[in-house]
This record gives structure tokens, C-alpha cells and sequence, in this order.
DNA sequence: TAATTTTGTAACCAAAAGGTTGCATATTTT
DNA sequence: AAAATATGCAACCTTTTGGTTACAAAATTA
């Protein structure tokens, strides 16, 4: 059972949730009232958001609120960020590195690899 | 079939062939290599990467070279940012301020200048 | 030309994901 | 106490996901 952030995010239902609850936490009914499917299907999302760290559940009486707990998109965010330099300078990298690698090729030939398996 | 890039990353695979052809583009049997699971698999990763945008495939010869577009990925990065204010705005106590200066030392140990080409 | 290399893809499989209904339990409300 | 409300969860189902093997085709090498 993989609980990563990455992949709680992946779901547009779920994504849909945070948005919801990123405002003010909101007890399950309330997030369920939102969506098509049925309240076990939200609370099944709820569970894996919760599990990953996205959101924090509180009792109150007999309802749950469900709070969102942002900084786990931190992860996200720096993943995300490190690759921002690659998309910032680098245009048409392909041309230019074939351009290289062929010029390696006529000086040194590459030796086979060999097949996987 | 959804192909959005939210659940393209999602998949650990998936993240590492970006990461290995984000600094230069790879034919499809050099990005096997480093991965224990088939060439036909990795190939489906990379086909789903391919369907949302964040890598492209260009010919030559009998190769692929895979070329990362990780402009794409500004998607996942707007999405995260509206929330920003959300996770910054509630670092109000002490223990939160650790909490989060903790999970920074873990998640980035290195944070040097980055590649540079 | 024949063999090798690199890739695309079909057919198939097991496990995970996302959904449902139904029921049990704890808390209000009446 | 009885009814209503809010939730947790088991059992079950269908589709998707991630993987495999096997084979075909194109390009390169010997």
C-alpha cells in the first residue's frame, strides 16, 4: 500500500477535497455533499489523504473534520522545483547533444550493449 | 485513459526515467538499464509520459531518444503554489517551525548550485 | 546477404484502485 | 427511550495499472 503524496495527489477527487477543505476544515458529510459518488467513496479518499500526511482528522461530537495540512505539498513542490532550471534553459537541447553524440561516433565507434535478459 | 501529468508523476518509475533524461535525452534501452522491471515496461512508462506531454520521442536511426518537456510540469507547480499561502500562513507556533526545519534537513541534504552545463 | 540491435505492440496476468451496498457503532435530538 | 445523524468498515465488484512473454519490423553491422 503505497502512500506517498505524489500519488494521493493523482486523483482529480481528491484533489478536488484538499481544494475544499484548504478554505476550512469540513466534517465528511459536508466534503461528501460535493461529489457524485457515495460518502464511503469520499471517505475511502479521505483515509488515503490522511494516511500520506495531506490532511488531519478531529472529532467533534459525533463528526470528523478533516483539516488540510499543507506543508506534505512541500514534497511535491520540490520535486518539482529542481527541475525548473531544465526548463528554463534548456531549448532544443536534442539538436545540439545528436550533434555531439555523432561527432563522438565518427571519432570512437560505440560497442554494442548487449541485450537485457 | 487519463493522461493527465498528476498521475503520470505519480508513479516512482515514472519520476526516475524524468530524472534520469531531465539532464539529457536517453534512447528507450539506455533507460532500461537502470531499472530492474522489462524494456517493455519501461516503454509503457515512457509511452504514458509521452501521452501527457512531459517527454518527447524523436528518431534517430533505429534509436529513441527520450527528451524531457518539463515545462509541462509548470501544471503541477501552479497547483501547488495556490496553496502556499494556505501552509505559510498557519507556521504561527514554535514546534511547527521545527517540525518543518526537520523534515527540510531530511528531504534536501544537498542543495548546492545544481547542474550546470 | 545474414546476423544483430533497437524498438513497437499484441496478448495475457495479478494486484491495486475506485466504486458500491449493507451493517455496526457512537452521538445527538426528540 | 426511540429516532435520527454521522461515521467506520467489511464484503464485494469492475476497471485500471503495472508487469510479463512472444513476436514483428526497421536499421545497423558483420
Amino acid at each position: 500500500m503505497r502512500r506517498d503524496v505524489f500519488q494521493a495527489i493523482a486523483d482529480p477527487t481528491r484533489r478536488a477535497i484538499i481544494n475544499m477543505i484548504a478554505h476550512q476544515p469540513l466534517n465528511v458529510n459536508t466534503v461528501t455533499e460535493n461529489f457524485d459518488v457515495s460518502r464511503t467513496a469520499v471517505y475511502k479518499h479521505i483515509k488515503i489523504l490522511t494516511e500520506c500526511g495531506l490532511i488531519e482528522i478531529k472529532q467533534q461530537g459525533r463528526e470528523r473534520f478533516c483539516e488540510a495540512k499543507l506543508q506534505k505539498l512541500n514534497e511535491v513542490s520540490d520535486w518539482v522545483e529542481q527541475y525548473r532550471q531544465f526548463w528554463k534553459a534548456r531549448l532544443d537541447s536534442l539538436d545540439i547533444y545528436l550533434k555531439e553524440a555523432q561527432s563522438k561516433k565518427d571519432a570512437k565507434p560505440t560497442k554494442g550493449k548487449g541485450a537485457r535478459r
